[in-house]
DNA sequence: TGCCATCCGTGCGCTAACACACATATAGGG
DNA sequence: CCCTATATGTGTGTTAGCGCACGGATGGCA
């Protein structure tokens, strides 16, 4: 399948690569789609592809023995899935989700390694990638610790946003729960307060962001870190 | 100043250094020595040197704007802290606080990257090392989100007592509580109910580890999930 | 030996979030 | 057009953890 120069524009980091490496890695580019809720990679499962996502954004999983589960971090087109396979480790102890249905650009990890391994902007420009990834991960971790459910919805809505083409999100108050870790009802009634607040409005699995400036006034300070990270190593 | 060979043993990243490259890092390796409370690196702040702890034990903390805080990960003989450095990025948005008074062997950024850019041993093992952080970070997100304080202080006092040579710990239920990001008084009740168990016996900033198995029967399974990935890719 | 800063224990009221139960509402297929 | 699976709303009781206040203990230093 050839792939037309321009396609890799739907990709943050693609997009960032100068022609030279880019044309050495397009022939070797592939489109997928994911649907809601599809698993790209398993807990500790064997890794065959890195994925640039393009239009489609992928939530890392961790689910506990008694089933409940927690987002650690989430990468849509600003990033890739599947970090273990330039870090050195092949796989991770978590999952990734589709959290929102559509596309993504996919490589044979091999292809990937060697381009890595080459030691040129590719590998910095994955290498700052994960750093921000990081970043977010901890910034997750010191949330969950110290904010209330209202302001992590916040922080997930804008981070979802961030990655969207579009004002409307397609999930359902269950799937957020489960990303967050809480309960569906939590859920439920922070999204009543955004509601009633002007932010945003809801029915039936569809989210629509009507006012993201008064979003970014609710959300608490993590937004904001890990926001400017990203900026400042990959802007 | 010198280093005599055996040194780098008390690290273990560095141990696992083939011959030849840890030949050409020796000279540059300098002994430092921390307090107690030390900060390291300063949030978004220049990091000058890279660290590898051998007897001090290093924790990331997050400072929220209200002052609150919350540790994301921690390093001890088994890594290093300054990952940002090869990372790409420089800095990080947040602190290094020494949470164990002791040693660590320095290095200059600039060697360290040259070391890093050549793309042997000495990469690879850096960048296992930042997958296994990673886990650590993430399940720390997981772990605040969905366990107790007591099985977050058994997860903190396990992962102490392996970056140590001794059964005690000095560290006060204070230093404890910001590292956890709870209040005194929830470690002072957890850390009750662990003496209570036999598990620990503390005194005025002294804790005795005195039954490690019971500790890892009561602790929650985000320690062993870091252990084990921590023994997969660095084992 | 006596003082005092530091560390730990405890009680009280409060809130966020939980678990469970069940009531509604609605999109979309038959 | 109805029926049902799915999505959301709500109530009740419980619990973990918070904020605050203060009391008790003790190790180290004058």
């Amino acid at each position: 399948m050839s792939q037309r120069p321009h396609e890799r524009e739907g990709n943050r980091l693609l997009a960032m690569l100068p022609g030279e490496e880019y044309k050495r890695l397009a022939p070797h580019l592939k489109h997928t789609s994911f649907a809601l809720g599809e698993v790209v990679y398993e807990s500790g499962g064997q890794m065959r592809f890195i994925y640039f996502p393009t239009t489609a954004i992928i939530s890392l999983l961790y689910t506990m023995e008694n089933g409940s589960s927690a987002e650690m971090g989430v990468a849509g087109n600003d990033g890739l899935v599947g970090i273990a396979l330039f870090m050195g480790g092949n796989t991770v102890p978590n999952r990734a989700v589709v959290q929102s249905a559509g596309k993504a650009l996919r490589m044979k990890s091999k292809v990937l390694q060697d381009e890595f391994a080459r030691g040129g902007t590719f590998q910095r420009l994955l290498l700052r990638y994960t750093q921000a990834l990081m970043t977010q991960m901890s910034q997750t971790a010191v949330c969950n610790r110290l904010h209330t459910i209202e302001q992590q919805l916040c922080r997930w809505l804008l981070l979802s946003h961030d990655r969207l083409n579009s004002d409307e999100l397609v999930m359902t108050q269950e799937l957020i729960a489960n990303m967050l870790g809480v309960r569906r009802e939590g859920v439920t009634l922070a999204a009543h307060r955004l509601q009633e607040s002007g932010l945003i409005s809801y029915a039936r699995g569809h989210i629509n962001i009507l006012d993201r400036r008064g979003l970014e006034a609710t959300v608490c300070e993590c937004y904001k870190v890990v926001k400017d990270e990203y900026d400042r190593l990959l802007g």
